[in-house]
DNA sequence: GCATAAATTCAAAGCGCTTTGGAGAAATCC
DNA sequence: GGATTTCTCCAAAGCGCTTTGAATTTATGC
C-alpha cells in the first residue's frame, strides 16, 4: 500500500495523510486519528527511500570497521555496534558498516563521505591528534567521536573517564596496602590508554610512590598477551602484587599468569580490570570474581547514535559532549596484599 | 554534483550520462569515456536514495542482532557481520542491524519485512525446526540462512561441516589412543551443536567406543562454562583425556579446568577446539597452541552476503547452498594420553 | 451579520535518478 | 541511390514521498 492509495481509501489527499502521519500540527485531531486507523489496518508505512529523497537526508550514519588492528576489533565492537544499532531504530535510521580499506584509513573515511551514502558518521578509537577528526571537522561532516583528542577544533564526543577509573583503581590499590602495582593496558597513542596511564600516574604520585616504569605496558588487548606480559611482570623482584588489566581480555590472561607462577588470585596477587559489560564474559561469574572498574560500552554506543542525530538537526557542536563516570567495583580478586606462603 | 548538472556539464542528456556509468550498451564507448572521466573529475557519484527509488529496490539487507541470548551474541557475531559488510559495500548495499525486540524475535522479523526497509534478510543460528525460516519462506521473503534446519521447503543456505568437524577431531583422538573423549559445545537445539554431536557420535560408534552422556555437555559459549564444565568432567573417574570445545572462549576455560586440577595439557588431556578464526584469538599463539577444527566465520558472512544478493537478483532459493568442509589442524594443545604423573 | 482570523485541507511542484518510446545519424543492403 | 537496419542519443514520464502556497471551511470579533 502505497500513500496515494491510503489517500484514496480515506477520501483525503496525499498532503494531509502524510502531515497527519507524520504529527503535523495543521490536521484535525479526529482526521488524524481517522488516518492513523487506517493506516494500520492497512499495515501502510512510508517507503522509506521515497521519504528520504524527499527530506534530502540520506537516512543512515556510518562508521568503519577497523580490519587489521586486531586491537580495535574484538568484542568491543559488537557490543558498541548493537548499542548504536538499539538507539539508531528507533530515529528509523540505517547503520552503515564500511570496511576500511588497504589500511589507510583516513582514505576510507573520506570515501564515506563522497559516496553520499551516510549523513554522518562516527568515529572510535581516537589517538590524541587524531587526523580522522581533523579531516572531519575540517570538512565540516557531522560525527561524533567515541573518546576524546587534544584537537582544539570544536567536535562532538562522548567518553568515560579513563584517568579517573584507573585513578581510583590505583588508589584504592594502594590504600589498601599495596606498593608495586602495574598496568597492562592498550597499545600507547590512544587517548584511552595515555588517559588511563595518567590517571594511574597520578594515583602514585600522589600516595608518594614511585613510578616503575618496567611496570606500565601497552599492549593489543587479548588473553594471550595478558598472559605474556603478567609472566614477565611477576617474574620481576619485587614483582607486583597488583595489576591493573585495561580489558576483561587482558584479565583473563593475567589471571592464567598468576596461576601459572603459582600465587593465589586476590590474596598474594590482586587484579583489578575495567570492564566494557560484556553479555558472555561477566566479572561476577569468574572465579574468583572480579573487581572492575565498569562502564558500559553498550550503553555509549546507544547515546553517541542520540547525539549524532542531535548534531544532524543542526544541534551546535560546542555544546556535545559528555564525559561518563566508571564505577569502581570491589570483588574478589583483588584484596590486601598477603605475603607469599614460600 | 548531481547527475542534471553532470549532463549539462557535457552536453549530454540526463539519460545518456545515467546509461554511460551504468554500463548499458546503446552508448558510445568514446562518450562513455568522456562521462566517467567527467564523473571521476567532478566526483559525481548518483544519490542513493534516489536510484533506489527509481530502479525499486531498498538496497539494504537486514540482520537481528540477538540481544538477550548471549550465545549468539559474542564475538562470532563480529567476525560474521565485518564479512557482510565487505561484501556488501562491493555490491552498494547497506546493511541494516536491528536488535530484536522484548525477546520475540519472530515478531521483529516480521516487523522488519513491513518496514520495506530491507530487500533481504541474513538469519543465524537456526534450530532444527526453525519458526523464522518456516515464517520467512511461508511469506516468500527473500533470505539467506546461515546454518541448516531440517525445514524442506527450499531456501538458501550456507554451513560448514559441523558434523565433519567433530567427527574428524573425535577420530583423530581415538586414533592417538584416546578412549574417554569428552565434548562441551553450544545450546542443545542448535542445528549446529546438534549436528557436533552427531559427529561425536559417529566416530566413537565407528571406533567401537562407547558414548558415555556424562560426557556431553551442551552450555553457553563461555570462558566460564568451559572453565566450570571441564572441572566437573574431570572430576570423574575415569576423566576424560580429551576435551572437545565447541568455541574458543569454551576452550580457554577448559584449558585453566586442566591446568587447575595439575593436569599438563595436551599431555595428560588433550583439547580440540573448533575456531572461528578470531583476529585477536589466535589458535597459534596460544601456550601450547591449540589443536582446531578451524573454518572462518568471516569468510562465511561475505559469502552468505554473495549469496543473498544473488536470491535478490531472482537466482532459484532451490540451487543456493553450500557446505564447507572443516580443516582440522593439529597443534600442541593435544596429543596421545599419557598417564597423570601422581 | 459581515469582516477577519484561525483552522483544515488540497493541488502541484519538486527530491535525483532510471527507463520507456522515439528520433536522428550512420552504416548496411540489394 | 533509396530503403532498411543499426547506433547513439534524447525528452519526458515515473518511483513514492514531503512541502509550499493557496483554497476552503470554521471560528471569532464587534
Amino acid at each position: 500500500m502505497k500513500l496515494k492509495e491510503l489517500a484514496e481509501e480515506l477520501g483525503l489527499s496525499q498532503t494531509t495523510v502524510s502531515r497527519a502521519l507524520n504529527g503535523y500540527p495543521e490536521v484535525n485531531k479526529a482526521t488524524r486519528e481517522r488516518v492513523s486507523e487506517a493506516a494500520l489496518k492497512f499495515g501502510y508505512s512510508a517507503n522509506a527511500n521515497a521519504r528520504r529523497l524527499a527530506i534530502g537526508r540520506i537516512g543512515a550514519i556510518g562508521i568503519l570497521m577497523p580490519r587489521d588492528r586486531s586491537e580495535r576489533f574484538g568484542p568491543h565492537t559488537s557490543e558498541f555496534f548493537s548499542g548504536l544499532a538499539e538507539q539508531l531504530s528507533r530515529d528509523e535510521m540505517d547503520l552503515l558498516m564500511s570496511p576500511s580499506i588497504n589500511n589507510d584509513e583516513l582514505a576510507a573515511y573520506k570515501r564515506l563521505i563522497s559516496s553520499k551514502r551516510v549523513d554522518g558518521i562516527i568515529v572510535t578509537g581516537p589517538t590524541l591528534m587524531d587526523e580522522r577528526v581533523a579531516m572531519l571537522t575540517e570538512a565540516k561532516f557531522p560525527f561524533v567521536l567515541h573518546g576524546r583528542t587534544n584537537i582544539a577544533a570544536p567536535h562532538a564526543w562522548l567518553d568515560i573517564d579513563n584517568a579517573g577509573a584507573f585513578r581510583q583503581a590505583a588508589t584504592h590499590l594502594i590504600d589498601i596496602g599495596h606498593r608495586h602495582i602495574a598496568m597492562i593496558d592498550g597499545l600507547k597513542g590512544h587517548t584511552f590508554s595515555e588517559h588511563r596511564e595518567t590517571g594511574y600516574r597520578e594515583a602514585l604520585l600522589e600516595r608518594g610512590i614511585p613510578v616503575d616504569p618496567r611496570f606500565i605496558v601497552h599492549e593489543r588487548f587479548s588473553d594471550e598477551t595478558g598472559f605474556h606480559e603478567a609472566q614477565r611482570l611477576l617474574s620481576y623482584t619485587p614483582h607486583p602484587t597488583a595489576i591493573l588489566a585495561g580489558s576483561m581480555m587482558t584479565a583473563l590472561g593475567v589471571f592464567r599468569a598468576i596461576r601459572s607462577k603459582g600465587y593465589e588470585l586476590g590474596k598474594e596477587v590482586s587484579v583489578v580490570a575495567h570492564d566494557d559489560v560484556f553479555p558472555y564474559l561477566n566479572a561476577s561469574n569468574m572465579v574468583p570474581a572480579m573487581t572492575t572498574t565498569r562502564s558500559s560500552i553498550r550503553s555509549a554506543g546507544s547515546r553517541i547514535a542520540e547525539l549524532l542525530v542531535r548534531v544532524l538537526d543542526g544541534e551546535p557542536v560546542e555544546s556535545i559532549h559528555e564525559i561518563w563516570p566508571v564505577e569502581l567495583i570491589l570483588r574478589q580478586s583483588s584484596g590486601p596484599p598477603v605475603a607469599p606462603r614460600r
